[in-house]
DNA sequence: AAAAATTTTTAGACTCGTCTAAATTTTTAT
DNA sequence: ATAAAAATTTAGACGAGTCTAAAAATTTTT
């Protein structure tokens, strides 16, 4: 079986290529990691020989067919999980992300079966990421940012770019939940900061900052 | 903090400590944790410096208050999450221990905590075995083993002492389910088994092997 | 097209948890 | 009370995953 350290890189890997162009560097996988990129090196080395990435040195890196299948296989428990945690337990938003990342680990064909069966197989995580299917698909998406939406039109908050509790936080200070109805009313020319109205009620201005990395709908 | 490997030694010797009397030996170590005994010593010098044992060379292990602590989170993340496979995702008593296995090392305070409220703060798991309290407390039961009822009595089965799927599968099989009622009908004077009646309807024979390992009252 | 800067890999070392083989201590048997 | 047997600990090694420092390759700048 594949341990734990190699079912995080796969993973990162996978992030990482869908965001960018080409393939993945050394020092984007240590830093995302939280190591160093000589570890990385080692590491990549060990998963080539596995057949889990394509690897040329110095070249960078992609993941083969089986490889992406593992990836997506974590990412699947992940969400699924966070689902859980936060529909069952009543955790928020900002705080299953952490806890995920130990249950994604947890290796046990059955088990995110009987999850996602008790949790009424969700499409979506609290984040608004989409849960792949059990068959190892990533079900695509297609949402904007409220950056980028045009003055008048009315939107749904469907997911976010940055997981950062911090950022969660945020928003549900200002009430920007999934799922709420956005009228962008204005947007600075200067700054690109934007004035939308909530749910037809409460007006208040966010940041371009913030706007970048809501999803909308 | 402390590692999985860790928890899993402090655990092996709060059950060693609970079956025998005085200290637990360092080859029972081993084969419980499916190990030699050469790593155990290793171990217990390493538990021994983070004053969570007692241990002095050659005359066997004991908990330290902290020790017994720690053994008896660990335990108790083990039997909620028992419960919760077995309750709300359908597991079978026979195959909830090794999943507990793993997520019983899953770290967050909050999260047992909010499990155990959504559980509705269950007392005993699927096998029978009580939860200890969130403070730390180990609740004493008081079970006898059927093969030591009298004939006439009529009990409850409330647990097992062996925990093998193989066990839980045979009871499973012959009905002797948690909670089912036992009258004694009969004891065979040649290999202890037992004539019992389930629940005022069918009676069945109960070797001694079995017998032994079915808490009843 | 060289030189400089950056990125990546290699070399060598460390921790954790494990092993086998050998040494030591304790227990049991004679 | 010795000798033999059993249990335990120590010594030395290994794999996984990490690190720092140094070497090598690639990219950018001049
Ligand atoms: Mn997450
Ligand atoms: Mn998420
Ligand atoms: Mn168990
Ligand atoms: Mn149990």
């Amino acid at each position: 079986m594949h341990s734990f350290t190699e079912e995080n890189y796969l993973k990162t890997i996978y992030y990482l290529a869908a965001r960018q162009e080409g393939e993945v560097t050394t020092n984007s996988l240590a830093e995302m990691t939280a190591t160093k990129a000589a570890s990385v090196s080692d590491m990549l080395r060990k998963l080539a020989e596995k057949q889990l990435i394509h690897y040329k040195k110095y070249q960078g890196v992609r993941l083969t067919e089986e490889g992406e299948r593992l990836a997506l296989k974590v990412i699947r428990r992940h969400r699924i999980w966070e689902v859980f945690l936060a529909e069952k337990l009543g955790f928020g938003w900002d705080e299953v992300h952490e806890m995920a990342e130990e249950l994604e680990h947890i290796r046990s064909e059955d088990l995110v079966q009987k999850l996602d069966a008790f949790l009424g197989y969700p499409q979506f995580d609290p984040h608004g990421d989409p849960i792949p299917s059990p068959a190892g698909q990533m079900p695509t998406v297609e949402y904007t940012k409220l950056s980028e939406v045009t003055i008048g039109e009315e939107v749904q908050v469907m997911g976010v770019l940055e997981h950062s509790p911090e950022f969660l936080q945020h928003l549900d200070k200002t009430g920007l939940n999934l799922g709420c109805r956005v009228l962008v009313q204005d947007v600075n020319a200067f700054d690109k900061s934007v004035s939308v109205q909530i749910n037809h009620e409460k007006t208040l201005f966010v940041s371009n900052e913030v706007a970048r990395n809501l999803l909308v709908n």
